[in-house]
DNA sequence: TGTATAAATGAACAACTATTCATAAGTTTA
DNA sequence: TAAACTTATGAATAGTTGTTCATTTATACA
């Protein structure tokens, strides 16, 4: 048997905090960017290519995503010779995704 | 001690179902509306000029938030005299905002 | 019925995001 | 060092979203 996060909680977040949320969703709200999310969360570190093979996504728009999310730091990267991997480095991003992904209406 | 929703699941989501996770992000992924989700957690039933007053919004900008809201799901609405009264339909969004709320960096 | 109140709607515009394309910048290897 | 490979960048454009304003619709009440 599995508990909600923090059951029952109320939601209080200042303005601040609302903003900071919004932001993070945004960057997640896009079917290529779960994607990657996706694929990330099941392989440590992929490299550019590799991610553009598996989701069949054109390198230059792949690498403005990736570019993107690594700025708003939900992705991290390190460069090994030719090529540059990825990661996931906001975990959270994940069981917010799969939380929504669990109601069965959608 | 508390759980995770489903701890450590892998994420394995069709196509369709990014979309449709991305979709609800997108209408959720925004300041105003992460405000009318938390006082909508915190209160059943809410009329549109309560929100305006609580939020400082105008009337007619919230009147599109909320629509919006309501026609992508996440809300439900009934009519009472003068007054329109919202509700929080899709309570999954409050975990996902939880969620996001709880990372410490944020 | 006329006035007041509550909320929705639609058009216009501003702001932002996504995509494409061409090119540049690192890195390796011949 | 030149060629090949991998990824990033920037400009241009297309598409989407947010905001404002004026107007309309619905209801209540005098």
């Amino acid at each position: 048997m599995t508990l909600s996060p923090t059951p029952n909680a109320e939601l209080n977040l200042t303005t601040e905090k609302m903003e900071k949320v919004a932001f993070i969703l945004k960057t997640t709200a896009h079917p290529t960017r779960i994607a990657i999310v996706q694929l990330l969360s099941n392989h440590e570190n992929l490299s550019v290519t590799d991610i553009s093979e598996q989701l069949g996504v054109e390198q230059s728009l792949l690498s403005h995503h990736l570019s993107g999310m690594k700025l708003k730091g939900i992705l991290s990267s390190h460069r090994e010779g030719k090529n540059i991997y990825y990661a996931l480095k906001m975990r959270e991003v994940v069981d917010v995704i799969q939380c929504l992904a669990a109601c069965t209406f959608l």
